[in-house]
DNA sequence: TCGACTTTGTGCGTGCGTTCACAAGCGGTA
DNA sequence: TACCGCTTGTGAACGCACGCACAAAGTCGA
């Protein structure tokens, strides 16, 4: 983490004091709609098309048109009235603020089933996110490459780390291993996390933890599943009288 | 498989109406947090913990105290003022507002490398989730057991899905083939879906769609890092000090 | 050059979700 | 039984984010 900026020359486009400003203050519901833009624009570019509206791209994205507007205004005004934006510009302009100018070099740890799935990936959907490190405790594992990058043994996180330059770790463990896993990654320095382990991780305030939670993710499906059953349920068995007789439905 | 739910008796626990009404009025946020309050508790239960309050509960979650008695409010008040909550009583009841007291069958598309590891997880995350069918279009995978349930072709989704009585829909297939799995899966009858694929998928409004999106959490957490970057180049124009007094350039 | 049309950028009202703060309620204790 | 301390449950204030609606600003055709 040390020398993550390079003295003198850096890889990184650094932005400039108003992008800065700005890039302060865009709400993180916003930052995550503009990675879903960014990915409909390449796919638009991709195409060939050179120019789109906030209706179009909005539509795609399916959001709201003005929440579009809105999102793109926190990163600045780059839309031609009357025509529209240009991909190009558009695209550029949200890599620069999302910080895709630069390379986030990722590290892996817990080849398990979802480990292998994530090392396969190889440089992550959407590039610029090389993974370039791979962790586990199982020593059948350690030295086998996967994805093209050889897994290392856990206790080497933090030189492996630091000597590759790690920005965003990525916790695919069994829950019990999480949390310590975490601990680790925190002091060879990374300061962002991505949890897969369905865990409640304990960090410092300077670092920034993302969690994927297909337990929750189901649950809240079931929530729905259930919703909408008792919902047909109080349709269908008509009486519309509650536990101690008191109406619900007028 | 194909009487989980037999007909005539169900073995799910229907809500009573003041607990439909409730259901309705809790905020999708606030249900994801109650499935995490769920695991917490589980946890604590397995280790024999029967009480536990607000205050240790939000920490062990996470959260701010005020903000878990709210959602726990939401679904009844079943704590007890001075002591706090009964651990047992407090599962039971988030279960039952999650509509886990019914067995959710989950139907996998997309058996590449993703696909197997959930395919594999067998009995999602704490349990209640049998994944019942696999589907693939490629001829070399169909017939192939995964994680003890062998892969249909992706034609035979409608009837599978029907016969299995599939109500959550997992989409792990490549980008283009997304949209069209989803409406296959509609069509089949599925109104719950988890997209793992980075694409925006249109569905009618009686269907519930998440989706995780891994390049869009990857692209948050480079936002964040670039951010802090940046601040740090801002505050170190002199003194090349991070946030906690850490060296950022040696 | 002018006018009509199109689309952006944004000020503002609205609604939802979070947080605060306190009254209500319960168990323990004298 | 009456009091005390603790914790819940919730009314109310706050803040953020969404969406509307419109002025500003640009293009295109005449």
């Amino acid at each position: 983490m040390a020398s993550q900026r390079g003295e003198g020359e850096t890889t990184a486009t650094p932005l400039e004091p108003a992008d800065r400003e700005r890039a302060r203050a865009i709400p993180e519901a916003a930052v995550a709609r503009l990675a879903v833009y960014l990915r409909v624009l390449s796919g638009m570019a991709d195409q060939g098309v050179t120019a789109v509206s906030s209706e179009e791209l909005s539509q795609a994205a399916g959001v709201n048109a003005a929440k579009l507007r809105k999102d793109l205004s926190y990163i600045g005004s780059y839309g031609t009235r009357g025509v529209g934006y240009d991909v190009e510009v558009l695209v550029s302009h949200i890599e620069r603020i999302l910080g895709l100018t630069r390379n986030h070099s990722v590290a892996v740890v817990g080849i398990g089933n979802l480990g292998h799935a994530l090392a396969n990936y190889g440089g992550f959907p959407g590039r610029g996110f090389p993974v370039t490190a791979l962790f586990d405790v199982d020593p059948d594992l350690i030295g086998i490459p996967v994805g093209g990058i050889p897994v290392n043994h856990i206790d080497e996180i933090t030189a492996v780390c630091l000597e590759r330059e790690v920005s965003i770790g990525v916790i695919a463990t069994p829950p019990p291993a999480a949390q310590s896993v975490c601990d680790r990654l925190v002091s060879a320095g990374v300061q962002c996390i991505l949890n897969f382990a369905p865990v409640v991780l304990q960090v410092p305030d300077n670092v920034e933890v993302r969690k994927v939670d297909l337990a929750v993710e189901m649950q809240i499906l079931s929530f729905h599943v259930a919703r909408r059953a008792d919902e047909a349920a109080s349709v269908s068995d008509g009486n519309g009288l509650g536990v101690d007789g008191m109406v619900i439905r007028p």
